[in-house]
DNA sequence: CGGTTTTGACCGGCGC
DNA sequence: GCGCCGGTCAAAACCG
């Protein structure tokens, strides 16, 4: 994993902000702390990853911490009997369940937008919902519709502030977007290059099109090791690295 | 008719 | 041990 080194400003200039357009929508990108800041926000600027944020903006705790990884994979392999239920089901279950619990890179950010699923380039399917604790709207959950794509995002509102959206990935896309030409100009963005500022990454998909402001990406994880990491350098690639491998796409 | 959404149930982790 | 909670499953409904 070696990220380029690029001229990027540094952590203290976080005021940069972009703008570009696609299919006649208007998309603004800036710096968490600079939107932060201009709608009202008081995060600040994380020194450590959530600084400052009001309990209201913090992310889902799976984003946050550490996936629980091979808990639950040793947690599903030993009870499989409970009444009510086809054994061969329960398995097939457990098996699923297992396969959950391999650690994938993740991470969220937030749109300013009415629109809840925000169009990325990429195909989703919804498999849940769920109304979570501390937050009067519901948390959707997307899978990638491509057969060998287990990218999963998340996508819920912000109790504080409903017209922000908080949409969070996890895992790679291991295939190309299925989006129409214009679509494609709107999700090669993010190959804009952004300033990293406080985070280690950009999203590899921003969402388009639709009128919504991407008030910047929030939190990123892939290990702790990466948290640690004080100014890593984006580049054009790395900003799509974290959906399509490198491998996969095609220039 | 195939793909997607909805929705209640199930499951495991965690805190008390 | 129990209850709460978040995440997922899967059947049924829905839609183009």
């Amino acid at each position: 994993m070696e990220e380029q080194e690029e001229s990027l400003p540094p952590l203290s200039d976080a005021s940069s902000s972009w703008k570009f357009s696609a299919d006649g929508a208007s998309i603004s990108i800036a710096s968490l702390h600079d939107v932060c800041v201009g709608e009202g926000l008081d995060w600040g600027l994380p020194g450590g990853i959530g600084d400052g944020l009001p309990p209201a903006f913090d992310l889902p705790s799976w984003v946050t911490e550490e996936p629980r990884s091979s808990v639950a994979a040793a947690a599903s392999s030993s009870s499989d009997e409970r009444p009510g239920g086809k054994p061969a089901e329960k398995a097939n279950r457990s098996a699923k369940r297992v396969q959950k619990g391999t650690r994938q890179p993740r991470f969220a950010f937030m749109t300013k937008s009415e629109i809840d699923h925000l169009e990325d380039g990429y195909r989703w399917r919804k498999y849940g919902q769920k109304v979570v604790k501390n937050s009067p709207f519901p948390r959707s959950y997307y899978r990638c519709t491509h057969s060998k794509c287990n990218v999963k995002k998340r996508v819920e509102r912000s109790s504080l502030d409903p017209s922000i959206v908080i949409t969070t990935y996890e895992g790679q896309h291991c295939h190309h977007t299925t989006v129409s030409p214009s679509q494609q100009l709107a999700s090669s963005a993010p190959q804009i290059r952004l300033p990293a500022m406080q985070f280690h990454r950009n999203p590899p998909v921003l969402p388009v099109i639709h009128p919504g402001r991407v008030i910047g990406p929030r939190y990123e994880e892939r290990t702790a090791s990466a948290v640690e990491r004080t100014s890593p350098a984006p580049t054009d690639e790395g900003l799509l690295d974290d959906v399509v491998p490198s491998g996969m796409r095609r220039r």
